[in-house]
DNA sequence: TCATACAGGACTAAAATAGTCCTGTTTACC
DNA sequence: GGTAAACAGGACTATTTTAGTCCTGTATGA
């Protein structure tokens, strides 16, 4: 009953480039500095937003990525459904295999109401609007105040990188929703 | 970022209990039936149910289950979270521990809306009203129509177990709210 | 007193979530 | 044209959550 980290990730990147000045290009690195994700995780994120539409990537030397219109009209329900795939509050809602009984069932138009009520409000806000509402700090990854836990759109610069300690490989595939 | 099976079988007893005339006792199996949920799972269910005071169970002999009066005004939010304990659309959003700089976040608030906006329809759904408006069949437990999927709250009775096929032992918690 | 039925804890299994890491490709710049 | 910076993407892992099972104990009605 909670978004992913992916998609909260994925909404602290998308707002930080919404404020940066357009055509920003921004790299992976500083990104995932602003968002305090991962930088190894980020890049699956940052490759789902990429193929969503809602940022460009540029590769090579001062590479990076930077907002398209399309991601800054974009929806915050767009941007979640992009990396989560699509939201259901119940089993019994998802598009596909809708409740086969849905007539004789005394909660299912609840789940329904209550679903749509809050999609409603993500579908409303729209990424520019948000950061425009929130001039904020645009911040373009040079150290700020360093915070111990974060919230989704939250830009909060971290630095340095805690805990490598790892030593295995892996692949990752995020769940797209398309 | 959906309810968990638990909450859902949890719906799918209360309604049901809902629907069957004040008072009547109805054992674990037959609500394991009606609810097509598995008897040793639902049985933590039902234990945190009745710890909530939404249920009382009866031992013994002719023992089993029936909705209190504080089950029948209780909200699906109620039932809900008696067994997954408090709803939070975000990390962000567990009240303990709320985002330390929520006033320089700019999705913040849009989460707390939706939160907040999906709540509300949980919280004015009351099973007793719901059952009311869906008199649907009071099903006692014998044998119906059996369905393939089910849907929360909705009663479909399903004869016979199927795949027993387990041979180990071991213990649950379900995590309650307090 | 005994069969029926709930209470509750220990344990398990599978799936989802949250990552890491390595190899390859693109591209700006010297 | 070579090289370093940076993204692309697939393979793999680790942790947590979800969804269960099972067994022993206790209450209780007939």
């Amino acid at each position: 009953m909670q978004l992913t980290r992916a998609a909260d990730y994925a909404v602290r990147v998308v707002t930080h480039l919404a404020g940066v000045p357009e055509g920003t290009v921004v790299p992976k690195s500083i990104l995932a500095k602003v968002s305090d994700a991962p930088e190894s995780f980020l890049a699956k994120i940052l490759q789902a937003l990429t193929r969503a539409g809602l940022i460009e990537a540029r590769r090579g030397a001062e590479g990076g990525f930077l907002l398209l219109e399309r991601g800054a009209q974009a929806s915050l329900l767009d941007v979640v459904e992009s990396i989560d795939g699509p939201i259901a509050l119940n089993v019994c809602l998802n598009a596909e295999l809708s409740c086969h009984r849905a007539s004789g069932c005394a909660a299912h138009q609840v789940w329904r109401r209550a679903q749509e009520a809050m999609l409603a409000v993500l579908r409303e806000a729209k990424i520019a609007q948000m950061v425009d509402r929130h001039p904020g700090k645009p911040n373009t990854g040079s150290l700020g105040t360093p915070e111990p836990q974060g919230c989704a759109g939250c830009i909060e610069p971290d630095q340095g990188s805690k805990n490598q300690g790892s030593k295995n490989q892996g692949s990752y595939t995020l769940r797209i929703h398309e």
